[in-house]
DNA sequence: AAATCGGGGCC
DNA sequence: GGCCCAGATTT
């Protein structure tokens, strides 16, 4: 038996009851694969029912607001692709009739949709033979072929695309695709894979190496760049505070915060209180106390951000004031999600 | 080619 | 603390 003949097989007594798996309408397919990127499953499936509850349909995403839909992600990480997926949403229902490009080339024009889910789409939804190249399929070929190459340079990509489409299962490019990616998440596992078990092990040229442990080869780490911020949680004298939309380039682009003040280092009441005047943020502060000594320490894949939060009273009314209990109806990264859940007043 | 973009689970 | 997750986009 081939290499996707036993994948086939494999999936066939092994794959979960995942609710994407019940159905071929690329809306329901996109809108999984979109979520799933970068994503366990396990994370991932809720947002997915939230989603579907909500927006039925395309047009029902299109015609929601990208606040909206930034609130349902939230949490979820990796904004951009709520912000992309909102973009999509629009362009097919308003541009395209309704109707999702077919095949893969048309696909990966949309925004958010790259090499993976294109032809993730274009294979489950209609039965394209494109073969998809996720984390888990670059595990289970790296290891069933031994190639110690690394996954993640250019080169590596195009090696592992071309390799997987050598030995993809053309007659059933559906239940093949979602199979070695299935295969991956659960068999052929990152660490401490089921090789004992393993119905491929007879033809795995890392465990006859004695390399499992060893492959896939990825390159290089990224370092951690540390970050101060500075809240400020204002209270004027109604009882509102103040929340600011981030924009421009970094993280959390689109969402909501407390007024930041980002800093070099650890600072104290006093220096906020001289960048609060400084910045002429606000008048009439009366007081300005730390919630805590130590900070929060928030750690992103590529920052870690040291953060203190900083409660403001202020003398008078802010104009743009927001009552405490409408804040949770603001997109917010998880970081101020959990200081609100912590906190009350 | 390298950097950027989240959050959570596991060891 | 490091690694990984149904990757895409920007620089």
């Amino acid at each position: 038996m081939s290499f996707s003949e036993k994948i086939l097989l494999w999936y066939q007594k092994n794959k979960r009851p995942l609710p994407w798996r019940k159905t071929t309408n690329p809306y329901n397919i996109w809108l999984s694969e979109i979520m799933l990127q970068q994503t366990r499953i396990a994370q991932g499936l809720p947002y997915y029912k939230k989603f579907v509850e909500e927006f039925p349909t395309v047009e029902a995403l299109a015609a929601s607001s990208e606040e909206r839909i930034l609130k349902l992600w939230q949490g979820l990480g990796y904004y951009s692709r709520a912000r992309n997926m909102h973009a999509t949403a629009k362009t097919i229902a308003n541009d395209l009739g309704g109707r999702f490009p077919d095949n893969y080339a048309d696909l990966i024009k949309l925004k958010g949709v790259g090499d993976y889910t294109a032809s993730a789409i274009a294979s489950i939804c209609f039965g394209e033979p494109q073969p998809v190249v996720d984390g888990n399929v670059y595990r289970v070929l790296a290891r069933y072929f031994a190639v110690d190459g690394p996954i993640n340079s250019p080169k590596g990509t195009k090696y592992f695309k071309a390799l997987a489409r050598e030995v993809m299962h053309t007659g059933n490019i559906r239940d093949y695709n979602q199979g070695i990616m299935e295969f991956g998440a659960l068999q052929c596992t990152p660490q401490k894979p089921n090789c004992q078990a393993c119905p491929l092990k007879s033809g795995c040229a890392a465990l006859q190496k004695g390399m499992v442990d060893k492959l896939p080869v990825k390159l290089k780490k990224q370092k951690i760049r540390k970050r101060f911020f500075n809240y400020l949680v204002i209270f004027d004298n109604e009882k509102n505070t103040l929340l600011e939309k981030r924009r421009g380039k970094g993280i959390w682009q689109n969402l909501y915060q407390f007024p930041l003040i980002e800093c070099e280092k650890k600072v104290g009441p006093t220096e906020i209180r001289n960048k609060i005047s400084e910045k002429e943020l606000l008048e009439k502060v009366v007081s300005v106390t730390g919630f805590d000594d130590m900070p929060i320490v928030h750690k992103l894949s590529h920052q870690h951000l040291y953060t203190w939060f900083w409660r403001v009273d202020l003398g008078n009314a802010l104009p743009e004031g927001i009552p405490w209990k409408r804040v949770p109806e603001f997109p917010v990264p998880v970081l101020i999600a959990d200081f609100i859940k912590k906190v009350k007043f």
